[in-house]
DNA sequence: ACATACATGTAATGCGTTACATGATTAC
DNA sequence: GTAATCATGTAACGCATTACATGTATGT
């Protein structure tokens, strides 16, 4: 159910279209949560039988936009489910899977992985760092939105939570770039041994930074 | 597609049944990839039709075990699949999503949730770590039975590497603790504030860890 | 005229979660 | 005898991905 709190919560903000939703997503909060428009026209359809939202239908000429808002309800599901303790669902995440597999992999193809993993992670620091940025400086169009409809006493607590919510993902972003040089550290040092013949290298480099 | 190929790689290091590899799933591996039985079962089964694995019935008494062994094709598979570059959809996380939400709920709330997430990686940091520890101390069997069916010369790097995964796992739960720590801070840091009366403190903590 | 952005949907297929369902063996 | 562990499934429902499908408004 956590695409609908998503979606219950940017609506918070200000009244939005599904368009509007699907291009946020797409550009600045996808980078918390990513749904495709497929999903989010039919949950925003369903929220709205259910009482939790409400359309303003508006037409230029002959194009419909369904702008919602959030209803009584929808505040109270919102707030019950951002009260109610994450469910830890094991770990998925394909990268670490692959990288337990390698050793079916020639070096090149490993190194491609990581190249591959830090490369994404990097761009994601940059995307990330720079919402953390918009935010202290106010330029957030989303946050302007929200703070306008907020008791000024809250602005501080709005803020640092969003914040947080931000450095968190930079934080992730980093660790994931370092574990992707540390992978391909170990290549390096695979390459290095089986270039001077020596069979038993590489575990000591890998093993150094667990206990850094 | 992951799950089935989560499948074949344990498969490889020894053959198994599919209760065997749901504890493995529960105990050590799940915490690189988790599913629960009722999609363990079917998922052996189906690649038992397509000819990438292959099962021995032994039978006790009048209970069955189905002994499930890799075949030429599923190696070819595995193969493929690991050197296909990594295919990054969007981020999908619930407590960072909560995060971002924090504003709806009390102080008190927010701890909770905090609190709650360094416990989980807390947690899952310790399991992990033992995972290092019985990888280099030579105790994990899983690694065993995948040496003993390993040419010598590949040792290093399939040690290496199951290292560097587990290793990607302790990062990333160091840096969800520190995460956690963060929000607690912050939480601590708004209380204050709320506590002198003084309505625009908290963001001055919140903002140094960024540039740390 | 043509491309791009605006705007909203449906359908098929597969993955993931929870609950239901059954029965044999082993240890106490 | 009874509880835990071994062992394997099915079913219902919801979430996620990809592709298909349609039409308007605006800028060049």
């Amino acid at each position: 159910m956590s695409l609908r709190s998503a979606l219950l919560g940017l609506l918070t903000a200000e009244p939005m279209s599904g368009y509007d939703l699907d291009r946020i997503l797409d550009e600045t909060f996808g980078y918390v949560w990513t749904a495709p428009h497929s999903q989010i026209y039919p949950t925003l359809r369903q929220m709205e039988s259910e009482g939790l939202i409400e359309a303003d239908v508006q037409r230029t000429g002959g194009r419909e936009r369904r702008v919602y808002r959030v209803l009584d309800k929808g505040y109270d599901e919102l707030r019950r489910w951002a009260g109610e303790p994450v469910s830890y669902t094991g770990e998925r995440d394909t990268a670490h899977l692959k990288a337990s597999m390698m050793h079916l992999l020639s070096l090149e193809q490993c190194e491609a992985i990581f190249r591959a993993h830090l490369n994404y992670y990097r761009q994601r620091l940059l995307i990330w760092e720079s919402r953390v940025e918009a935010i202290q400086s106010g330029q957030s169009p989303i946050l302007k939105a929200r703070l306008r409809s907020t008791d000024p006493d809250e602005h501080a607590k709005l803020i640092a939570f969003k914040l947080c919510g931000y450095e968190g993902s930079v934080m992730r972003a980093r660790s994931e770039i370092a574990w992707a040089e540390h992978g391909l550290d170990t290549v390096a040092s695979l390459r290095r041994s089986a270039e001077s013949g020596d069979s038993s290298a590489a575990t000591g480099s890998a093993a150094t930074i667990v206990h850094s």
